[in-house]
DNA sequence: TACATAGTGTTATATTATAACAATTTTGCA
DNA sequence: TGCAAAATTGTTATAATATAACACTATGTA
């Protein structure tokens, strides 16, 4: 079964949540939407949430503590995310531009060091919003 | 004594500590270590922590769930943030790179949204790690 | 003085996340 | 095919992070 499509039964059915949902999920309220279908313990939509992290189906959305699913090609594997976060209505869009990835991807600080991996959050309002 | 320097009481003994420090505290470690200091539950911690925040005293690393002195003038009060962090050893550092505030500042994404905030995490192995 | 605003102290509780252990399923490969 | 390693699952308990609610005190300004 896990050959399939490379995601367990628990991580598919956490993913299929996320994915089909319009706005950002947290573990918790996973937890509960998932019950019924005999998830019923916390480390294991964690563990879920984890890989799924991992492998970069899905990102966590650091100020809101909540996870959304990958809406570009994955992201070079989770090394380079960006998002807008309205502060009016929670809504959360994963902004995906080349140059903006680019630039940062690029970025090096004042002693030289570059960085492998970044995530951006953008706060505002959204066109809804405004 | 609130006048003096614009910090109360327990704000100032949280500053203090948190600004000393070189590496981002936690809500409870610093509880612990107030806690000599008359500061003897989480809401006296959390309140003066968000005191600091909103004034652009201190920043929150959302990654990390801990807290830095602000080492720059205040970052326009804390609208543009932007921090290395290393993987290996845990330190952080605030960035202040002026062209990447302002590249970052004017970004406006492709419906021509431009945001009024932003935090920007970098993750990577600092000097001594590498 | 008197009023509004900000800060404090306190108890209890909500929310987010992990430790630890036993069992099963899947996978890669001899 | 058959076996061991790796991944996943299930479960109980607990750790770590954060807020609600209420009573009270200090401060700034009119
Ligand atoms: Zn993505
Ligand atoms: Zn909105
Ligand atoms: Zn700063
Ligand atoms: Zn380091």
């Amino acid at each position: 079964m896990y050959k399939e499509n490379n995601l367990s039964k628990n991580q598919q059915i956490i993913f299929d949540l996320i994915d089909k949902s319009s706005e950002p999920l947290k573990a918790y309220t996973i937890l509960f939407s998932v019950q019924k279908k005999g998830i019923k313990a916390p480390p294991q939509v964690y563990r879920a949430l984890d890989k799924l992290v991992e492998t970069g189906k899905i990102h966590k959305i650091e100020s809101k503590n909540a996870f959304v699913a990958c809406r570009n090609s994955n992201c070079e594997i989770s090394k380079a995310t960006a998002f807008s976060i309205c502060e009016s209505c929670e809504m959360v869009d994963e902004i995906n531009d080349a140059k903006l990835t680019k630039y940062l991807t690029n970025f090096s600080d004042k002693k030289g060091t570059k960085y492998k991996r970044f995530n951006l959050e953008f706060f505002g309002l959204c066109k809804k919003c405004k």
